[in-house]
DNA sequence: GCTATAAGTGTTAATTATACACTTCCAAAG
DNA sequence: CTTTGGAAGTGTATAATTAACACTTATAGC
């Protein structure tokens, strides 16, 4: 093809995506073991080349149901890593992105085939390439967005306590939260369906199960009403 | 070149750049008259292939030094751009990024050969491709950055006064601000030095003026401090 | 029926944000 | 010399939000 931009570099440009799942009281990322080189048997996060046919976001939901299994996942493109030398192959540019995933949800035959784990955040192992910087970025990325659009709720269950809810919010806040205020936040909110069910695995009193109202937030948000935690 | 990654596709990497300004209450962007295909002769970020031996900084820069002369300017990426057809010509990725310069530094005849022209926020024409998207999301992050550090006075001179900066944050946070709240906000933070100096443009009485105090500002935020407005 | 354990629940104090109006200074006009 | 116009500069009171804090309740398991 011979046009304006002809004389221009092309490079190849791939995708890495740090997937955040949510286990008991701990944020955890999930890793490959890379089975190919450079660097193969090394940790990594998952990651693949962009397609002719496809935009960004499209190769990092192929990229991530390649893995998981999964469609639909909250996805939020939030870093390009440029360096000339980040990975010795070839000059390869790497938009990061990170999802959300409900931990439960995801095919574990997959996970197994593919020598991934999952690795609590403050004990990540070394990375290829820049990996480790990207999911220091992912973090802070995460950090802000949880604090300002309910996203939270796409790394729990359907169904969670309010005590799921905290402790997931120390987690990605990495801070400690006092129980009483943190419910009445939430509840000034309003933005949660209180069930009658309760959930009897935690204590033996058992606790309330709760969902997200998307239909009420929605209507909130159109009204002006502004998430913030 | 062949190895691992030889049957992938490669794409043309582009950075386009939001240079913000702001001239005396309002806040600017400046555009430039394209004269190449596509699109020829319509109003166009500034914008530029990334090459082979830069990363997507010194692109940026690079393209940013091209238009204006300058240097070592406020430079933040902040979103990657990939729809398929975004460019008619040919598959092109975009970098976007925004820059924040002090508007009586850029070269005047440099701004002319390019056709370039300041355009207040609330008047931005009808731009090429996607680019009134990238000024949108440009705003938004400026905003959000503004709050969170002390970037704002890359775009005023060295000495500035208070109604100034209330200006430009006003400005930029598209709101008004009740003068004398802000300024004990701004006392607060401790990170300016008041001249004995007085700006005498404005007002007969004459305005002090003010220098940003980034040795203190840095101090500071190594002992814990974080910057909010 | 006793016990151990997490769930659930309100009030007060401290901090931060908001609302608001008059005086001062001085160049320019007369 | 006096007057005037216009922006600069300044403080307090109220409202809103955030932070600190401890006891009771429910129930499964022994």
């Amino acid at each position: 093809m011979l046009n304006n931009y002809s004389k221009e570099d092309k490079v190849l440009l791939a995708v890495d995506c740090i997937i955040f799942g949510f286990d008991k009281d701990k944020l955890k990322i999930l890793l490959i073991k890379r089975d190919f080189e450079p660097e193969k048997g090394k940790w990594s996060l998952i990651g693949g080349f962009l397609k002719k046919e496809e935009n960004l976001d499209d190769a990092a939901n192929r990229v991530l149901n390649h893995l998981t299994g999964l469609d639909e996942v909250y996805l939020e493109q939030f870093f390009t890593y440029s360096e000339v030398d980040r990975d010795p192959e070839e000059r390869t540019i790497s938009v990061a992105y990170y999802a959300l995933i409900n931990i439960e949800d995801h095919d574990q035959e997959l996970i197994e085939h593919y020598s991934a784990k999952w690795f609590t955040i403050d004990k990540i192992p070394n990375l290829i390439f820049d990996h480790n910087e990207m999911v220091d970025q992912a973090i802070k990325r995460l950090q802000y967005r949880a604090s300002t659009k309910p996203i939270g709720f796409e790394l729990l269950p359907e169904k969670f306590t309010m005590r799921q809810l905290q402790k997931l919010y120390e987690s990605i806040l990495d801070t400690d939260l006092d129980k009483r205020n943190f419910i009445s936040k939430i509840n000034a909110l309003d933005i949660l369906i209180k069930l009658d069910e309760k959930d009897m695995e935690s204590s033996r009193k058992g606790s309330y199960l709760h969902m997200f109202d998307k239909e009420k937030y929605d209507k909130k948000t159109h009204e002006g009403f502004i998430f913030k935690i």
